[in-house]
DNA sequence: TCAATTGCGTTATGCTATAACGTGTGCGAT
DNA sequence: ATCGCACACGTTATAGCATAACGCAATTGA
């Protein structure tokens, strides 16, 4: 999928994303928005559901935020399984793509006839600076 | 760990969720309890976050839900990351472990220096009857 | 006996996400 | 032109998920 035009609500969270050391929840992202006449949690849901549709955000479920790209010129929805490796002390994300695993699962899937439509792969623990 | 013997308000959650055909919310689980004497929602909570550290019950993350280990006499948190499909028509979830998937992601990690102390891997699809 | 731990019950609160309604704008088909 | 449709947007209200903070009771071990 081509990521097309943003709109100005669009451009507005994913600005706020982009320019975020870490992870967001949508209502962190709503108050960082106030100042550009954001007021209602829905202006930001219905820009993450495009945002993530296109690919250049992320949604992280296992701490409920939301995470732009960390490969803005290409596109995640094309390289098979995305994975996460979240610090629990920083915040910090680090994205990452394996073959070898999308191969293993999918393989696995396969063998069930189960049809894959959303992966989720989060590790979260602590990052080199963070680690005790 | 060797799981310890549960309370009342953990083997009345612990066996709605045995019982249960697919993963149940927390609230859910309030419900079916009610009339056992369940009326506030941490009743619940305490009970799962207890069932959770003995590894008899998975947290779902992707579906804010909760359901029992597939495997009862192993213990989960002794043979590596789980993965789960999980299906959105009929809820049927199939959890599986896969040594070839733990190790690529360990190896991973360690190259990161990361710590991991939690992981979720859940694939949400279509099982083998839902699919059209 | 005393202190520490653990489980439990209750009330209140906070965080996350969506439903339902209406408005306005652009754009192609009739 | 104007009708119909798709889409983005704004607002209010509500639903769904999770925890804070208090107090009580039973257990255990010093
Ligand atoms: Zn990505
Ligand atoms: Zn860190
Ligand atoms: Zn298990
Ligand atoms: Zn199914």
């Amino acid at each position: 999928m081509t990521t097309p035009m943003l709109t100005k609500n669009q451009t507005l969270v994913f600005d706020v994303l982009t320019k975020a050391e870490g992870p967001l929840s949508a209502y962190t992202i709503l108050d960082k928005l106030r100042d550009n006449g954001f007021r209602a949690p829905l202006q930001v849901y219905r820009a993450l559901d495009k945002l993530l549709e296109y690919g250049v955000v992320h949604r992280l479920e296992s701490i409920n935020s939301f995470v732009a790209c960390a490969h803005p010129h290409e596109n995640c929805h094309s390289h098979g399984l995305v994975a996460f490796a979240i610090c629990e002390s920083c915040g910090q994300v680090t994205e990452f793509h394996d073959h070898e695993v999308d191969h293993r699962l999918m393989g696995w899937l396969k063998s069930q006839k189960f049809t894959a439509e959303k992966s989720t792969i989060e590790i979260r623990g602590h990052c080199a600076s963070c680690a005790a």
